[in-house]
DNA sequence: TTTAACTTTCAGTAAATATTGAAAGTTAAA
DNA sequence: TTTAACTTTCAATATTTACTGAAAGTTAAA
């Protein structure tokens, strides 16, 4: 029933890795982060490749990209040249930048096209129809897009009240 | 600024397919549904394939996926005996849908490690940060999980309400 | 400056994923 | 039954995506 420290670790970074690729994030960028995630101290891109046994090319360009998502950045020790990256351990924190990325990178462009799908032309039902059922998902993402709006710019007790409420 | 039908119909289900690879589902799955979306009357593979310009093996294999998440469903046409296709034309039954599937497919795996983490041992200062760490993210996790289920069994009504008083 | 510690890039390769099409399987009607 | 209309499967192939490692680029210290 119990575990050891390197089983759990690991068992833990492969199940981040899988949750990634789920989400249409890499493999390799989810772990990168669950063991930033897991480790009090920074890590350098050497401690990265070391414990994910992957390449160097694959360590830098995937914390350039967590750090394009707004989620690592970079620290540096005193007196070191070297940089080291962290993550922020607040969960909520990691929620909402998830958030305000995949809106921006997903919820927008499609929001665009589908506003865009009111200029289409002709008068038959099966244009009519193709407005209807663009327009009904144009306003449900617009509804959903507001939403998490309030969700990003929200603190903390706002955000659990509100799922406190929700789950009655 | 206007636009032609068949001009429209593409650019949607472009953008459909691409949000779909964005979510971890494929390409000509998006497609497929965005076309059976818009699409008054249910298709037949052949009409799919036509569409689409893609291969029988292919239309099918990701017209059964489609099914297998709930969102298609097949329908006879009388005296006829090939299978025809329809999906539901209610988004927000959609997205209750696809959150069911989601949570069962990616939320719930996830959980149950997270909560395996807590039967790590060790009383190092670097376990016991890891099971903070493990312990917030499950917190959160089931508390987003608790929300979603209300969501999947709520109706209509709730779930609007939900909306607008989230937006205050 | 030069050097050396470090980071980034990128062409080549590997791995994963999606797609094809023809053959095998199924089932209603003849 | 047989036939033929239809659906499913799956090995081969193509496409996309990820990864490597060495070379090029950068920058602090000597």
């Amino acid at each position: 029933m119990s575990m050891h420290y390197d089983e759990g670790k690991e068992k833990f970074i492969q199940a981040w890795g899988t949750l990634g690729s789920a989400w249409g994030i890499n493999k390799a960028m989810g772990q990168i982060h669950a063991l930033l995630l897991i480790s009090e101290e920074a890590l350098s891109t050497e401690e990265v490749m070391e414990e994910l046994q992957i390449s160097r090319g694959n360590a830098n360009m995937n914390i350039r990209a967590l750090i394009d998502w707004g989620i690592v950045s970079k620290a540096y020790k005193p007196g070191e040249r070297k940089e080291y990256f962290t993550t922020g351990k607040d969960v909520l924190e990691l929620a909402r930048q998830v958030s305000r990325e995949r809106r921006r990178r997903e919820i927008e462009p499609v929001m665009r096209v589908l506003e865009e799908m009111q200029q289409v032309e002709g008068d038959t039902a099966e244009v009519a129809h193709f407005k209807t059922v663009t327009k009904d998902l144009e306003g449900f993402t617009k509804q959903v897009d507001g939403a998490l709006d309030k969700f990003i710019r929200s603190d903390k007790n706002w955000f659990f009240q509100v799922l406190m409420r929700l789950m009655k």
